[in-house]
DNA sequence: ATCGCTTCACGACCTATGTTATTTCCCGTA
DNA sequence: TACGGGAAATAACATAGGTCGTGAAGCGAT
């Protein structure tokens, strides 16, 4: 249990991370910046495949990732597992949960994982305190809705190779890799988990991979992507990253208007 | 434009129907209620089928659907459609637009259907302004996120017929309709429309449609939908409501609590 | 090195769902 | 009362992806 005073050396801390990537889309006073990094938070170090969070327990604490991927997961009655999203280094797992602790699914590390579990009534306290940390919060949290939106899009409509494409080019531009020409990143993630993300068997993940490394689009090799051309696999995965991008134009100037 | 004055007959108003909603999950002073039932609107009728915001287009309203069906779309390369969200009346159907306006999708009337539109100035100000609202329209954002959380499981992981079932079950919910025995309901959408929101053919929902109507579950006929064993159908569909329920209850006793 | 476990690779076969096409039903409108 | 257009109902056929089964390859622990 620790806040990070340092405020110069902020980003290299797990809720500096966080902030970091917060501020990508909200506007922050010093004030402000300095009450997210004083969160209170308690370290956990997570095997892989360990299940955190079972299914429809409810938590009093949201986790930030610092380190290994940490993934949201639905289940079938039949037993059939559904990701519903995947949550990488510097990114809240689960900040709706802070306002909404019902209805999230279960949490499991997909590899051996650090985890920081932040309270959510500190998280509630810091938002009623700073409405523009409300609103930042709010939006990172809609930035994730987002992002589930399009998965549904991919699972729902796309084939198989095309939709491990959008998630591998989706994973890339979350890690920061620039997107020109080729590039690399780890995702200690096994064919078995990328299927329950991507809706379909291990067999088959395993089929469409090869296939996708016979197209010279990208190699996947024991937790290692290799994305050979950025241009052709994002063309393959229908990959358009608008939905990602930072997006705190229209609200940089009209921050906090507070009339009255 | 208008903003609803009397505050005893709320209710009835399309601004005191969502004011209800978000109640049922949020605790609100009288001041913030008003506040709410104040914001400005502007009437919009839409024809059936009719596309009114189009994908990666960026709005600067949210919109209250006060009659008919209002659904977001996405779509593939190919024009495939994928339905990621439905809205009934009384809700917000792109609340989360007035934080984040861009990566939403289309949206589109599944009937005619009436809309208010609400500023996002107008949301963002009421927000900043009081705390608890931020907090209550931030829940209500989450709600969604859950309901889109199991679309993605029910069009991931369930066969045709359990995943329509889990459509049906859900939306009698979210309707308030009492979940005992039979009810029935109005949701006037093609079989077309249907599977674009369950990620299936015409052809397919058609087929399972008739599946269930042989099973003795429900009978959907021009819109109008009778399920006639409530308990049957939602073991069918795997329907658990608990994600859907009204979730207040962690919140009631310590709104605000700001501690300086 | 060797054991043992997990993950990856691959083949054979099966089925749920997609595709394409035609017909019937409904309902508003002339 | 007949007409026209969108939905709904079906039928015949095609295929992506699931299932089951078997090895091979890594890799950590002894």
């Amino acid at each position: 249990m620790q806040g990070s005073m340092d405020v110069s050396s902020g980003e290299q801390t797990p809720l500096g991370a966080f902030l970091n990537r917060i501020m990508q889309r909200s506007v922050l006073t010093a004030d402000e910046q300095q009450a997210i990094l004083d969160l209170p938070t308690q370290t956990v170090h997570l095997r892989g495949k360990q299940d955190f969070v079972h299914i429809n327990e409810q938590v009093a604490y949201s986790c930030l990732v610092v380190s290994g991927v940490i993934a949201r997961v639905g289940q079938t009655a039949k037993g059939a597992r559904q990701i519903t999203s995947v949550h990488l280094p510097g990114e809240m797992a689960d900040l709706h949960s802070a306002v909404r602790p019902i209805g999230l699914g279960g949490m499991t590390a997909l590899c051996p994982s650090t985890i920081l579990r932040i309270s959510h009534g500190a998280i509630r306290q810091v938002a009623a305190r700073f409405p523009a940390i409300a609103e930042a919060f709010w939006r990172d949290c809609m930035l994730e809705s987002a992002i589930l939106l399009q998965w549904l899009l991919n699972v729902g409509r796309r084939d198989a190779q095309t939709r491990l494409a959008h998630i591998f080019c989706e994973v890339a531009v979350r890690l920061g890799r620039n997107r020109t020409a080729a590039c690399q990143y780890d995702f200690p993630v096994t064919q078995e988990q990328l299927g329950d993300a991507a809706a379909m068997t291990s067999v088959h993940v395993n089929r469409s991979l090869r296939a996708l490394h016979a197209r010279g689009l990208l190699t996947v090799t024991r937790g290692r992507v290799t994305i050979h051309q950025w241009e052709a696999l994002a063309r393959a995965g229908e990959f358009d990253p608008t939905y990602l991008l930072a997006d705190m134009e229209p609200h940089r100037q009209e921050r906090l208007r507070i009339s009255v």
